[in-house]
DNA sequence: TGATGATCTCAGGGAAACCCTGAGGTAGCG
DNA sequence: CGCTACCTCAGGGTTTCCCTGAGATCATCA
């Protein structure tokens, strides 16, 4: 298989030299930048073969590289490397024309696993958050599959979540929403099967991430 | 000059791997680890010259990490990697023993740098926000100094905070720090009067406004 | 119209956690 | 030495957690 030209962003420039010894085993480096907005002029000039990009970066942000990246290097594959193990980040990359997605707390062999599957034509994304990405496609079939996926939860469920992410204990929640604590037991676990969460603390950090609540309260 | 033995700790697999190659220019890599608690015991297996660590570690941060290694393992220097560019962060992992500060948007050759400095005896602190720490330093001389962080708790109540907020069951916690359950009760009732807090939820959105547990985990 | 699916409602019940009180052990310090 | 701070643990009543089963309502669809 033909080596492949590798362009390389991220803004975290000690982490990067790291990273590039790492696909240096897997491909000719032919660049490194810490800013989308130099990615983009970077791939136009260097054409190469594979883009591996963060999400998280200065003057232009890694999903808005890609799209542009999609109209103007069509034959660039991208890979993406990021912090964020959400399914809306994950699906938000590949509608803008990723062929990979990688977190960073992938396992180092998953990234020439990655590379070698994209340069085949194919898709790669980390095992780590399959589950949870395919979790959310299915629950969103009819509208948009990028949604947040507090959206999939129905009226009476957001309020339960809500006033739990508040700190509000069962027997409160049930007075206030004049229902019984088992009801509001109920929901709780309805609530967590559906966002396959296993924990308050989990609920609680969904809600915070999705904005239902504040932190600072 | 001897090449140093040396221990890292990211929770980050793929950036450790390859800051492993990085790394291994400069001393021998003994070990990586991928969170505090882990690193805590190998570090007294290892007793290595050198400490690579982040902040941000599932089980137990790097900054109470640091804490118990200095006097654990006293002999080994402590050099912080992490993405937090705050004085408040930095003057924290001084406090806690360093020996050295690096953020990740740091130069690589600043790697080779610190690990140079801290075998000679010296501290070393990253350009990058050098500037920020002193002015921050300087004002807090006159008035109060600003510390938002969670001085107030103990070593061991900052333990257990951390794990209730990334969503450990009591029973877990109590296994992961080898004691009783009451005794993680008890030490979660304490927390909860010396804060003032009222529930769980509470916790946890306290844990997480203080930077303990990030919420996209 | 009857069937179906989605939702809300609630109970049972064992396990676990919550909340508080009391109390012993250890380390540092003046 | 006494004092303070901290960690440790038990007892025990109350509450919540987690899951299963089940009836009621309502909109939609065949």
């Amino acid at each position: 298989m033909k080596r492949p030209r590798i362009l390389m962003a991220d803004d975290h420039a000690i982490v990067l030299a790291g990273l590039r010894k790492l696909v240096e085993a897997e491909g000719e480096v032919v660049g490194m930048v810490e800013d989308g907005r130099t990615l983009v002029d970077m791939a136009q000039q260097l054409r190469p073969d594979i883009v591996l990009l963060d999400i998280s970066m200065p003057l232009l942000n890694g999903l808005d590289a890609a799209r542009q990246l999609t109209k103007l290097v069509p034959e660039s594959k991208l890979i993406f490397l990021t912090m964020h193990a959400t399914p809306t980040y994950a699906t938000e990359a590949f509608k803008a024309g990723a062929a990979g997605y990688l977190i960073k707390r992938s396992a180092a062999v998953e990234l020439k696993q990655a590379i070698q599957a994209v340069m085949r034509g194919q898709h790669y994304m980390t095992p780590l958050i399959t589950k949870d990405v395919l979790a959310a496609t299915l629950q969103s079939q009819d509208g948009q599959p990028s949604k947040p996926l507090v959206t999939s939860l129905t009226q009476r469920q957001r309020e339960v979540l809500q006033l739990v992410a508040e700190g509000k204990g069962t027997k409160t929640i049930a007075s206030i929403l004049n229902i019984s604590v088992k009801t509001v037991e109920f929901h709780k676990f309805r609530i967590m099967g559906e966002l396959n969460l296993h924990s308050t603390a989990e609920l609680i950090k969904y809600a915070i991430a999705e904005g239902l609540v504040s932190v600072s309260t």
